[in-house]
DNA sequence: AAGTGGTCTAGACCACGTT
DNA sequence: ACGTGGTCTAGACCACTTC
């Protein structure tokens, strides 16, 4: 049930249809340029504005990306492994190394914390408040960048009780993050909660992740509670969807 | 004369930025009719694709659904929780339900078997064949309806050496479904992993779940493997991303 | 019947990247 | 310098929904 090309699919439709196909029967390889606007006006003989929507449907899909001045090119992606569970093990905070590197092997990644900053009431979310409990909290914002691309966003909250005069407080939270500090203070993150959406990026959350036009964001929610099952941390991700598989590990 | 449109920022982003701003301030509610083509070219003297433009950067993002006819209105969700772990327990298909009741409490659901057929050889996808380690496969390929909407498709895999002759060959697999027959025969599912990505859809699966514009799909993943460690099914679902919030709860 | 969004044309100027 | 995509105008006809 493809295509069906019934009588009246409008042309640019069937333009970019030609496309796709090609795209996918390997005839234009990622990272390869694609015909532009000029081209196909004249192969199609259409206006250059029913070309233009041709290309724009295969950039909605995400499929093709265009470069200002340069043509619109197949895109190409090298997902990142995400593994949700195993990721936040004890043994690997513990051991005094980041949840994070977890994630990349070899590739070049830089962690730019954004702001720390100790904020209350309508400064929160309520939705935080809620979990949390308090709207005394100290936030973490910071920003991973793999290969010069940002893919990830990230706002962390504490209960202000929990952690001031911690290093949670200051830039570098020392060796095994923030949950081996709160683990310290008696606080251990033990159960753990995601929620996951997705949708389409607003225009300052693409220019902030530098998203090409047609990546959706995936949304992670995640809550860590500590064994007596208060919530120690909220921390709202925002990542590039293109660059990410989640991956879930667990028993029925 | 045209132009040169006092800033940076083109006409049709500055309109939808106020419309965007409108919606976020609720002076437009979810549901509700948002001003259109004929309404912004006269409140903002500019051309009719000008006008178009900024409703598209509402569509593309999420926010705003055009309905032909009648008009462009502000979108509204109300997603299905769907909870990765506790649903898969025995406990939920071992007393005769389906994993699926878990989700929806009291909405109008209907599950669509759409096929249920032997494959073999190239008909089966490389992926699959490598993760069950036969050519050799049943297949069932069903669609999720709520409230009149399609909100998943979804195609199982199941080894046909382990399946044969039992219920999961027909159109109903009897109380409990799938796993609880699985279970029967000795190859109970045990361990589970799921794969979450995220993208735009191709024209074709926008219009089988009758999704709008600027919907992103998820897609999940999910290999449930016995006690023995072999994998028993490979299960592949792609579902409406504003219909879905996906949960995982575990222990660190 | 009137109004709506969907498609399409044929021009134009611009900012930008590659050459 | 040139070609690229990005923006914009001012028309047009159509299919559809709502009244």
């Amino acid at each position: 049930m493809t295509t069906a090309g019934s009588a009246r699919e409008p042309k640019y439709q069937r333009i970019a249809g030609a496309l796709r196909r090609d795209i996918a029967e390997g005839r234009y390889a990622p990272g390869e340029r694609l015909p532009g606007e000029n081209d196909l006006m004249a192969e199609h003989a259409v206006a250059r504005m029913t070309a233009r929507q041709a290309l724009a449907v295969l950039q909605a899909e995400g499929l093709a990306e265009a470069r200002k001045g340069a043509g619109v090119f197949v895109r190409e992606f090298e997902p990142i492994r995400r593994r949700g569970i195993q990721r936040l093990s004890p043994e690997q905070w513990g051991s005094g190394r980041s949840v994070w590197d977890a994630d990349i092997a070899e590739r070049d990644l830089a962690v730019e914390v954004i702001a720390v900053s100790e904020v209350s009431g309508d400064e929160v979310p309520s939705a935080v408040v809620n979990i949390l409990g308090t709207a005394e909290v100290w936030l973490r914002r910071r920003r991973f960048v793999l290969d010069g691309k940002p893919v990830m966003l990230s706002v962390s909250y504490f209960p202000a009780a929990l952690v001031a005069g911690t290093p949670i407080t200051e830039t570098d939270t020392g060796p095994g993050g923030a949950y081996a500090r709160l683990a310290e203070r008696g606080h251990a993150p033990e159960h753990f909660r995601e929620e996951i959406r997705s949708r389409m990026p607003t225009a300052d959350e693409a220019l902030r992740l530098k998203l090409a036009a047609g990546t959706p964001v995936m949304l992670i929610w995640r809550t860590a509670f500590s064994a007596e099952g208060t919530a120690v941390e909220v921390n709202e991700m925002m990542l590039d969807a293109a660059s990410y598989v989640l991956e879930y590990d667990f028993e029925g």
